[in-house]
DNA sequence: TTCTCTGCAAATAATTTGCACCCAT
DNA sequence: ATGGGTGCAAATTATTTGCAGAGAA
C-alpha cells in the first residue's frame, strides 16, 4: 500500500509540526480547515491513523477520552496534567532504572517502554487554591 | 457525599476483585448479570466512576480505547500488548532512576509516576508468527 | 424519612465506515 | 489509467445523563 501525499495530508503534517502540542483529532481538524475549509473530520482521523502506523507520527493514548498525536517520534517521556489534560514532553533517563531483564518480562516481545508522569500544572494549581479559597 | 453500599455495587466489587485481570465496563457487566440479571450497564459504569474516584479501585486509561479497572489501588505498573489489549501488572523497582527532581518537573505537583511497558504476549506472538508463514 | 442509587431510554462524544467521485503517481 | 484518497452522511462504539421510582441508612 503506497502512501500519497495530498495537499490535506500535508497540511496536516505542518499543523501538527507546527504547534509543538499534542493536539487531538479535531483541535487539529479546526486548525487545518482555516485554510483548508472543505476538508472533513473523517479525513484528519484517516490520516492521523495512516501516518502513525506509518511511524511518521505517534498516537498517545493517554489521560482523558480524546487521542492525541504528537509529531515527535523520538523516544521520549510524557508528564500530563490530570486537571486540564494538557500533556508536555518530558526527557528522562531511564537507563538506572533496576528492571529485571525488560525485554523478556512475562515472555512479552517489548516494543516500548514510557514512563507517564501525572500532575497539577502550574496553571491548573492556581485555579484549584482560587476555588479552595 | 455518603456511599452506600447496595447489592449492586457489591456484586461489582467481588467479581472485580475475583479476577484478577484488568475488566472493562461491560466485560464486568456481562459477568454480574449472570447473578444479577436486571442490573443495567449505566449503573456500572456509575459504581465504577464512584469507586475509583473513592480511591477504592483504579481507573486504567491505557491501551485501546476502553477504560479498564484494577481493584489493586497499590502502587504497581503495568504492561500490555499491544495485539489484544491485554493488561498485566508489573512490579518495578523505580528507585534506581536518575529523574530530575521528578517533584518538581516542569512547575507540576506530580501526583503519579507510572511505567507502562508495551510488548507483544506470549499468545500474540504465536498469532503473528502463523500469520507470517 | 431522607437522599443516594437504580433501571430504562435517550443523549453525547469520539471515532469509523460505505459510497461515489477525485486526483497523485 | 489505477488505486489510494476525499467529502459527506450514516453507523458504531463507549460513555453519560434525565427522570421517576426503589431502597439503604
Amino acid at each position: 500500500m503506497q502512501l500519497r501525499m495530498t495537499n490535506q495530508r500535508e497540511m496536516i503534517l505542518r499543523e501538527l509540526n507546527k504547534s509543538k502540542e499534542h493536539l487531538t483529532a479535531d483541535q487539529l481538524y479546526e486548525r487545518v480547515r482555516k485554510s483548508m475549509p472543505r476538508i472533513s473530520l473523517a479525513t484528519v482521523y484517516r490520516n492521523l491513523e495512516i501516518l502513525s502506523e506509518a511511524g511518521i507520527i505517534r498516537k498517545l493514548e493517554i489521560s482523558g477520552r480524546q487521542k492525541r498525536f504528537d509529531s515527535d517520534v523520538e523516544e521520549h517521556d510524557h508528564i500530563y496534567c490530570i486537571c486540564c489534560h494538557r500533556i508536555e514532553n518530558l526527557l528522562i533517563d531511564k537507563s538506572g532504572m533496576k528492571v529485571p531483564r525488560l525485554d523478556t518480562v512475562k515472555g512479552y516481545t517489548i516494543t516500548g517502554c514510557r514512563l507517564e508522569v501525572s500532575g497539577l500544572c502550574p496553571r491548573c494549581q492556581q485555579k484549584t487554591a482560587r476555588t479552595k479559597k
